[in-house]
RNA sequence: GGAGAGGUGGUCGAGCGGUUGAUGGCACCCGCCUCGAAAGCGGGCAGAGGUGAUGAGCCUCUCGAGGGUUCGAAUCCCUCCCUCUCCGCCA
């Protein structure tokens, strides 16, 4: 959610920002027309109710309150029916009253981009910042992951398919070994660069749901229960950005640095088509997720320190990739700016995304209530949050047994992942 | 799931129809004292919104959420949510 205090003395600013990603910006003239109303009626009603309480105290000071009460009657009346309007016409105008039109212009303006993000309209446009490793070059035909995996006896499509449809897979033996392997190696990597891990609920409210902007996002790529209006979380980025809600955290603790590893949940129901073999796009998938709380002045500067983070973790497992800064139109609607990482996929002779790292800055502060004191003095102020992958275990497995096969068949497991997994080869005698 | 208790500011905890947006303790901030610190003393310290200059001041709202009664509600009534204790069930 923008601040409407900037919307409403820098127009342009957010104007500008909505164009750059390909919106039409003539929402703010309704946002402004709308706004100036809604001041205009709160002040209407505060003046009556100022007045009704200043007649109530007058009675609750008189020594004979009846006579008080029977002297000031016809000007309470007059005040009881103006202020019932007037806050009928402040609840259809108000910006902080769920379905107001107001509010539902709000909710659909994205965050303000940063300068730093490159122009352009989709993905054509994004700006390759720097790439690691070279794609390797095989001497003897690579097969996709699906065909590798179930040669293996690692993955088992068919199975899942009869268990749960389409869109999930199940891991067996080493396979299931590996995706483990992965998940203890990025947390432990995580906890040495001072994040404090996590076990967060996969079931969380619609309250924190939309706090995280979620709703707005993947509303229709969520999974929900009826009965109790719990939502499985799409990304471990919702409980733990969510995890300091309605705090007033001490400017000491910043910045906050969160991992979690959660399944991920999410219906794909628009993806028909795309991706649709192998493990790369699932309703459910593994992530550990890295979420920083951050101070404002330094959101920036953290942002470059969580990419290199999820960076960090596919130099050491010797995977060829790149960073690449995502361009205003596709920037995702709580970004301010966003670098993907995108890993050699040799299928797909293609990198593909495996994290994207974003600064929300104080978008989905202010939706969850997330606040910091400068000093014992300030008024608190929003925090700027910040997530990434760190990374998506089903991805970096498919890109391991890809980019790590063998002429034989067998994949050779990274050095830094042969602690985890125990072994150094699948598939091996 | 059943029975009971309760949800108040950063925190603990009073208040239970009328200058109470809220006594007090702790934490925190400023000052005095001190070589310095502790202790002690004095003062300050909720959030959101509107208006003003993103200042002072003024105004409105907020005591889990939403409704109601009343001139007036943290205080009374209703609904919902949550927490705790006991019982039941259970990995």
């Amino acid at each position: 959610m923008l601040d409407i205090v900037v919307i409403r003395r820098d127009p342009d600013r957010v104007r500008r920002s909505l164009q750059r990603r390909g919106l039409d910006p003539s929402v703010l003239d309704d946002v402004l027309r709308l706004d100036t109303e809604y001041r205009s009626a709160l002040a209407d009603l505060e003046r009556a109710q100022s007045e009704r309480r200043t007649l109530s105290e007058q009675i609750g000071r008189a020594p004979d309150k009846a006579a008080a009460t029977a002297e000031r009657r016809p000007r309470l009346d007059v005040l009881a029916k103006l202020s019932e309007q007037q806050q009928e016409r402040v609840r259809e105008l108000a910006p902080d009253v769920e379905g107001s039109p107001l509010r539902a212009l709000l909710e659909h303006l994205p965050n303000l981009l940063d300068e730093s993000v490159p122009d352009g309209a989709d993905e054509r446009a994004n700006v390759t910042v720097r790439a690691w490793g070279e794609p390797p070059r095989f001497d003897f035909t690579p097969k996709p992951h699906w065909e590798l995996g179930e040669a293996l006896g690692i993955l088992d499509f068919e199975r899942a398919v009869r268990l749960s449809g389409s869109r999930f897979s199940i891991l067996k033996g080493d396979g299931a070994r590996l995706a483990r392997a992965l998940a203890q190696f990025f947390l432990d990597r995580a906890t040495v660069r001072g994040y404090v891990e996590i076990a967060p609920p996969y079931l969380v409210t619609r309250a924190t749901m939309w706090s995280t902007g979620q709703l707005s996002k993947f509303s229709d790529a969520m999974f929900h229960d009826d009965d109790t209006d719990l939502y499985l979380i799409p990304t471990a980025e919702v409980p733990l950005t969510a995890l300091r809600g309605d705090e007033i955290i001490d400017a000491a603790e910043l910045p906050c640095k969160y991992t979690a590893f959660t399944p991920c949940f999410r219906k794909e129901a628009g993806a028909a088509g795309k991706e649709t073999r192998g493990i790369m796009r699932q309703h459910q998938f593994d992530k550990v997720e890295l979420v920083w709380l951050s101070h404002p002045e330094r959101s920036f500067e953290a942002l470059e320190s969580l990419t290199e983070d999820a960076a960090s973790l596919l130099r050491e497992l010797e995977l060829p990739h790149r960073i690449v800064a995502l361009c205003a139109g596709d920037v995702g609607f709580n970004a301010a700016k966003t670098y993907d990482l995108e890993v050699w996929v040799p299928s797909a002779k293609a990198y593909r995304e495996i994290s994207s790292c974003s600064n929300c800055t104080d978008f989905q502060a202010r939706r969850s209530a997330i606040r910091f004191r400068r000093d014992a003095k300030s008024k608190p102020e929003y925090v700027h949050t910040l997530n990434g992958s760190g990374l998506a275990i089903g991805r970096t497995l498919l890109a391991l047994m890809e980019n790590f096969q063998r002429a034989d068949g067998t994949i050779a497991v990274p050095r830094a992942l042969e602690p985890y997994a125990g072994f150094s080869i699948v598939g091996g005698v």
